[in-house]
RNA sequence: GGGUAGAUGGCCGAGUGGCUAAAGGCGACAGACUGUAAAUCUGUUCUCUCACGAGUACGGAGGUUCGAAUCCUUCUCUACCCA
């Protein structure tokens, strides 16, 4: 099965030009990924890419990561009905080394290799680019009206609030930047979200123009949960790729957490399982869905491809302590459980104060479960937390001594999933 | 430059002097059910407060009024039309 068969049986192909499955199976073909730098590690979002990139390099085609240094500086305007607030240079150098390093860890960039991946940053060749040059050079080739043809321009310039020239001139930036790889690093394909599909096409556009090359893209489809919800993001927000920011225990939950619809369409994305092995697993669901196979084949391939074997132990032994025995009272729990309770939120908090009894609210409120008191209440009374696994029952109640387990933890629900340890000492 | 229509809570959107912390919908969170699903039903959803209550809030500023999201002045921004 060639490259481009093994993505579209996964449904990870939305678009793609003619030409390119040819280009593909002609030669080893160097190929492309932006990742712009907003926040200074990746998310779940940037998965797919990723995985694009080491599908690619399985192949036995060449890799470029590109760190969008400079396009980072512009804003993209795809998928945005608003203009975006720039970032400074400081934390844009900050974000790129930080996500430099996590692709790092995807690919494989050993030299010895002929299809070694590559970073590279597209600030290195626009740093020294004179805007007088760019637009004679660049602007030249691109007419405005291919420009403000593009849907995710189209949208703005009909939509509210409008777009910057900043924004606009996105699609050229990253244009030249596939321009700029063709004639230093042969690379003939870019790949990206369904989202880049424009910004895309115009670098293909503007390599026939300038260069008479020709050069191939698709994208894949961007992620939507079966209910119509944003992929990726959580009530705690999104689910990033760098354990500091999600612990694998929450990472590892996220992915169980799935639906069964949107189980089937992931484990293809996510994981390198094989097409048969797959059907098996999906056979294997169907006969029994509540043991929830495919979640948790999902789940733990995913981990860990992302924070390797260790990470998943550690969300295995979490999730089995929280959640294997429901329940369990948690007394059963050994002071051992709750020392190595990896990945959920720990929380210290003063003896002293347990030891004179504390109401719920304040409590709840000043171990910051929750923000305020009134919020704390407020679940409280719609039956949403508990300690040690039984639901506080009304407002009235006050935390002491007699609650702790082992003499110093209090283990804290917040709906049904969220666990909290709070570790009391003076 | 001239004219017209607009700007309401995370989003959409009702509201033209007091009964408005502002209908309704979406989203989000929680509960029930369940499989730590989905669907469904129920509750919550400006901030602080155990509560009484208080403080902010209908683009910004100022004014009229006992009382303003609602009326007036002015400014900013957006859309459309004319130049």
């Amino acid at each position: 099965m060639n490259f481009i068969e093994e993505l579209r049986w996964r449904g990870m192909i939305q678009d793609i030009m003619p030409g390119t499955e040819e280009q593909l199976n002609k030669e080893q073909t160097s190929a492309y990924i932006g990742f712009d730098p907003t926040a200074d590690s990746l998310h779940i979002g940037s998965l797919v890419p990723i995985l694009l990139l080491v599908h690619l390099q399985k192949a036995g085609h060449k890799p470029y990561a590109l760190t969008g240094g400079a396009t980072g500086m512009v804003g993209d305007p795809s998928g945005k009905s608003e203009e975006r607030n720039l970032l400074s240079e400081d934390i844009l150098q900050h974000n790129q080394s930080a996500v430099k390093k996590q692709l790092s860890k995807f690919l494989d960039f050993d030299e010895a290799k002929p299809n070694a991946a590559v970073l590279v940053n597209n600030y290195d060749w626009f740093k020294e680019m004179f805007f007088l040059d760019f637009i004679r050079d660049v602007g030249k080739h691109i007419t405005i009206n291919y420009m403000m043809a593009k849907d995710s321009v189209k949208k703005r310039i009909e939509g509210e609030s409008g777009i910057s020239f900043t924004e606009f001139s996105y699609q050229l930036i990253q244009g030249y930047d596939f321009y700029w790889l063709y004639k230093h690093h042969n690379c003939k394909l870019q790949m990206g979200g369904s989202d880049q599909w424009g910004n895309i096409l115009t670098g293909t556009e503007l390599i026939r123009r300038k260069a008479g090359g020709e050069a191939f893209a698709f994208t894949c489809p961007l992620l939507t949960k079966a209910d119509g919800g944003k992929f990726g993001k959580t009530e705690k927000g999104n689910i990033w790729l760098d354990a500091n920011r999600t612990s694998p225990y929450e990472f590892y939950q996220f992915w169980l957490n799935a639906s069964d619809d949107d189980a089937k369409k992931w484990i293809k994305i996510f994981t390198f399982l094989s097409k048969d092995a797959i059907d098996n697993l999906i056979n294997q669901h169907k006969a029994d869905a509540s043991k929830r196979i495919l979640q948790k084949e999902l789940a733990k391939q995913i981990t860990v491809f992302v924070h390797d074997e260790n990470g998943l132990q550690q969300a295995l032994e979490t999730t089995g302590k929280l959640f294997a025995n429901q329940n369990a009272a948690a007394e059963s729990l050994s002071e051992e459980d709750l020392q190595n309770l990896e990945g959920i939120i720990k929380i210290n908090f003063d003896l002293l104060k347990i030891n004179a009894g504390i109401d719920i609210t304040s409590f709840l409120a000043e171990t910051n479960i929750f923000q305020s008191k009134g919020e704390a209440k407020k679940m409280v009374q719609n039956g949403g937390v508990s300690i040690n696994r039984k639901k506080v029952d009304g407002l009235q109640m006050t935390v002491n001594t007699s609650l702790l387990l082992h003499n110093k933890y209090l283990l804290v629900q917040k709906g049904k999933k969220n666990y909290y340890l709070v570790i009391v000492a003076i």
